[in-house]
DNA sequence: ACACAAAACTAACGATTGTTAGTTAGAATT
DNA sequence: AATTCTAACTAACAATCGTTAGTTTTGTGT
């Protein structure tokens, strides 16, 4: 756990303090603080705050896009696309965890190029999301509804469960993942 | 006492930016200059920037509670209390948006009394929504799933629908609040 | 034991933060 | 006409921000 290099743990620390108070209300002060150093000392490993933010974010995104290159790349249906996807959101929030807070909630923060990557990202991921549920929608393996509802209900819901995944984190990743599938396709009644 | 039209301007204002760049990232200087005005001359009408925080989230806080006593206080069944909680998301973000971005990102930048009053509403109303789905669960009108899943499942649909609620042009309220029943109540397969 | 590099330190910088004090221009009230 | 009230202003405060420079400690290989 704690193994790694400096930089690792200055990134882990970061992490979870942007977690519980988001970047701009966490001062590298903070951060050292947390580290038993003071925070100068960090300058010998990092490049600055915003370092620290990118790294974060950007991990993560990636992750989330080539998941969707690769359920892309597959021959079968919406539904089991969206059954990939499910399972995709469940993965990286259990193992990519570290980033997942700084992406939904402090992506604005980010600067210059990687903004622009970070937004281009969402948007195609976004896009590629609703184009599978249009898919569903036209082969009628899909209810119609306005895939925009379908799309931002199932979004909101993978999105921040992470949120959740920790606090009552005892469940186990294969039932989450069933019970999931089970209730945003095939709802609760 | 006197409630001036110039106090609501600058409460709206502060929404605005809050909601944009969160509350740690606007400064009252930046508030001031939207307002055409300088960040002195916003303590002839508020306390400081706790307040106007303070302000934001709390009447929406109010609004969630006494919606979430009103179903309570029904003969219904569970799944029609449901129903009436989704309507009553719905109603909120139309109606009271101004706060709920500061509500959802920013509540933990609450201090002392409010801090405090917050959690407690948030934790018992998601107590009762939870309560409610058990109630259903053991009825057999609601599916045997985690009872967890489907209260963090819903809860992330319903307080980020102000996300997409104002990017995607305002709805008829009336089909919006049908489609989301539909969605979450009865899935999309 | 010595040299060298990694990583900590102290001190300080200019900028910005929320906020207070004191002042002023104009409107309302007397 | 004199007074009070309202809401803006300028100026400044102590605190904190991210960051840089220069120095000292620490650990490692020779």
């Amino acid at each position: 756990m704690k193994t790694g290099t400096r930089k690792q743990e200055i990134v882990h620390v970061a992490s979870q303090l942007f977690k519980e108070k988001g970047y701009n209300a966490v001062s590298m002060r903070d951060i050292a603080k947390a580290l038993g150093m003071k925070a100068a000392s960090l300058y010998n490993h990092i490049s600055g705050k915003q370092e620290l933010l990118a790294t974060l974010i950007m991990e993560v995104a990636y992750e989330f896009t080539s998941g969707m290159e690769t359920v892309l790349q597959q021959q079968s249906s919406p539904i089991q696309k969206i059954e990939q996807l499910i399972e995709i959101h469940i993965d990286i929030t259990v193992n990519f965890s570290e980033g997942l807070a700084a992406l939904n909630n402090d992506w604005m923060h980010l600067e210059n190029e990687d903004l622009k990557a970070f937004v281009a990202m969402r948007e195609s991921y976004e896009a590629n999301f609703r184009d599978i549920i249009k898919a569903g929608i036209a082969s009628e393996e899909i209810k119609p509804r306005h895939p925009e509802v379908i799309l931002f209900s199932m979004l909101s819901t993978l999105r921040t469960l992470h949120l959740w995944y920790e606090k009552r984190g005892k469940l186990d990743v294969n039932i989450l993942k069933k019970d999931m599938v089970a209730v945003l396709l095939k709802g609760i009644v």
